[in-house]
DNA sequence: ATATAAAAATACATATGTGTCATTTTTGCG
DNA sequence: CGCAAAAATGACACATATGTATTTTTATAT
């Protein structure tokens, strides 16, 4: 396969992520990103032969871009509650940002797809966001920012709220009211009381 | 409409609320229905005209049987964490009982209906329970149970994570460990501190 | 028993989707 | 330029879904 090739399934693959993006993961049909790519049916076949294909390997482009969530924070020498209240405030940021998310295709594309827990990329994503978080509590804790006994529990406890907000902004929806107060009402928990 | 009409029309949706248990919302088709009743085509939309609206009816009859959630429980004598307890064990239930539950077909046809708040059920349902928990916590700090100065915030809080469950179990899947866990993590955040 | 209306089944017209394949177009290169 | 390989096209055969119009069955009152 050549550069110009590689070029085109790159096309491709950006404009189906819009699609994805529009309709979620089920009502999607090869037909709708043919007509989106404006190329045609048998072009398409060439390069993918399935949506559910397809919807993977956007995925793995999104997740791609997205794994170094914290680096940048990390690397610089912030401390602990800095680091996680950014973490917080860009999770906030992308609950907000209803359109222009995978979202719902990817709660439709996991509910069709019982994947093993290798292959499930979202659970590897939430396993590794629960370390990082209970790393950072810990060291807030050490530093005595924090104060918490149960690092892993608590970790694991905001990354399952943020689950519920994300699924809550998706059916019933979510002010940047709530999500703010809750994002708060996590990080109180966690500091050292003034009283 | 005759009596008979009226058990068929709920053998209808009786059986097609098992359809999308197993299926979801969105793949599920008037085909499917009707195969599932062992009826025809044409019978089929004699009583309904659309998936949608068949849903919407199965959910409205799912509803009417949870709807006294915590009645059971309020009526007793019980102290507030007692019936946060079982609350909170009702809803692992729930959790752990992946087939048979309507979750995954509700959430994805709340993506795909963005109702307005009035009709949105699922919102209902969930600021319903806010209510109900944050009046429970309420009612366990005056009697001395609990420690909490936001019991709206921490009511909120519990409801976040128990949809954060609920859509982990889902998709990511989640074991009994995790969800006991997880439910003690946020009745210990409530108790009164022994130390 | 039979006429009648209600209920149910079937067949049909239409629409949309899939995957393939013979054909055409484009591209790169001697 | 000219031609072989690569890329792309669009029509085809098939499958599945929808909603309706017509026919058949069933139940009931006389």
């Amino acid at each position: 396969m050549g550069e110009k090739s590689i070029q085109k399934r790159k096309y491709i693959l950006e404009t189906a992520r819009k699609v994805f993006v529009e309709k979620g993961f089920k009502k999607v049909t090869m037909k709708d990103i043919v007509e989106a790519c404006d190329i045609s049916r048998g072009g398409l076949y060439l390069y993918f032969e399935s949506t559910s294909q397809i919807f993977q390997e956007v995925m793995k482009m999104e997740t791609q871009e997205a794994d170094d969530l914290f680096s940048d924070s990390i690397k610089e020498d912030a401390t602990a509650s800095d680091i996680l209240l950014l973490f917080l405030r860009e999770q906030k940021k992308e609950l907000l940002r209803k359109k222009d998310t995978l979202t719902q295709a990817i709660y439709e594309f996991y509910f069709e797809n019982q994947l093993p827990k290798k292959e499930n990329r979202l659970k590897k994503q939430f396993d590794s966001a629960v370390r990082i978080i209970e790393g950072l509590i810990g060291a807030g804790v050490e530093s005595g920012e924090f104060y918490c006994e149960d690092p892993a529990g608590c970790a694991r406890n905001i990354m399952f709220v943020l689950e519920g907000l994300k699924i809550c902004a998706q059916t019933i929806g979510v002010t940047p009211e709530m999500v703010d107060r809750e994002i708060l009402y996590l990080f109180k928990n966690l500091c050292v009381e003034e009283e």
